[in-house]
DNA sequence: CATTGTGAATCCGTTCACAGCG
DNA sequence: CGCTGTGAACGGATTCACAATG
């Protein structure tokens, strides 16, 4: 029995992850409606995944089912929260107050545990001492880098205009960030030892637009 | 000379379309840059792409350089437009005027062409008749069908909470959107004839926190 | 006996290496 | 001659089909 412990496996592609996370909240959803046990059979069918891959997806982390039964939900969910490293709290700070900034930090979804977004940061003076519609405090984007080590912030979102995007995110790195999600239209060096992952909002547009061309008889039509 | 003209191509991955939505971009640079000519080799070196997999990713809508020279910048630029159905503006509404709709309908970058974002949509009465800080009218929750079809809009973005998302993306639909993103943390449905994409900013936190994990010795440590 | 866990088969995207061409 | 365009090799992820098993 292949039971793999926590930390121990071979890398796992970032597509298993991805669904992994689906399938967690999946079984919170289950597990509020008193269901006790789910087979990948059933999983597939109320939430449109693959059974198949469910249980490929699992098996690179070790055996969590009960063969002819299913899984029991409690259990998986508290092994999959160990996988993703969602057993163990995390500070998130936020870099820029704008209207993205306040979108995430005030998020019911976004923070929540086991993630707590400590601070904001802006430049704007205005906003700095005052908080967010939640009570998030805005610090000062002078202070990044000191406050992130103060707060113990694991993880920081860059959430500032592109020109300010670079430096932002070396002052989260020398306050002690160890992983930063970035919302600026700029794909961000790499920074030795940081877990970095750009999300260019930009480019999400223009991903429709291509499916919109694509099923589109033959446009203005350029004349041969 | 396999020239496919448009429109007419076999199905291409998305992450193709993503790297050439990149591309562009950078071709936009160039050209500001008044750089006439470029090869896949100096793409690869200024950009860090991969000039296999950018020759690779052109071939599949038809030839656009020069061998022995590179890509025209100026025609390059025009044959991605085209292919990538940037060519045609499209007009584009926000359903959720909160934090997350107004940071993408105020964008500098993703209201511009050749996309418009023409309105906000939401229901509290207190905003309504309003209109953001970039100009952009809130409109009624209530009337998302109606004037998303008197806009002509062809793509909608449901930045709404999770409870709202079903509704609202569907109201988008009726109101004639052939395109929708939704960022609410709820997957929604397909529709038909209808590209659908969900984006779940609740869940970038997960892909960090898996990163963190897995560089981590071993967590709070499960007794033997 | 239904369901898991998994080797084998398949599919798809990336990388390589070079023929073809301006 | 240099670079594009591309067939072939490669690798990883998904799907299939079934043996193992509580």
């Amino acid at each position: 029995m292949t039971v793999t412990p926590r930390g121990r496996h071979a890398p796992v592609s970032e597509a298993t992850t991805h669904r992994l996370s689906l399938l967690l909240r999946c079984l919170r959803i289950l597990d509020g409606e008193g269901v006790g046990t789910i087979s990948s059979r059933l999983l597939e069918e109320r939430f449109g995944m693959n059974s198949a891959q469910i249980r490929k997806d699992l098996a690179q982390f070790g055996e969590f089912g009960v063969r002819g039964v299913g899984y029991r939900i409690p259990v998986l969910r508290d092994r999959l929260r160990g996988v993703l490293g969602l057993d163990r709290a995390r500070i998130v700070v936020v870099a820029g107050a704008g209207n993205l900034g306040l979108a995430l930090a005030d998020s019911r979804n976004f923070n929540s545990p086991p993630f707590r977004v400590a601070a904001l940061f802006d430049v704007d003076p205005a906003k700095v001492g005052t908080a967010s519609r939640t009570g998030i405090p805005i610090l000062a984007g002078t202070d990044i880098a000191r406050q992130t080590q103060a707060l113990g912030a694991e993880i920081g979102v860059v959430a500032v205009p592109a020109e300010a995007a670079g430096p932002t995110a070396a002052a989260l790195v020398a306050g002690g960030a160890r992983a930063i999600r970035n919302f600026a239209p700029t794909p961000l060096g790499p920074f030795r030892g940081v877990a970095l992952k750009n999300v260019d909002l930009t480019l999400f547009l223009d991903g429709l637009s291509y499916l919109l061309a694509a099923s589109e008889p033959a446009p203005p039509a350029p004349e041969p």
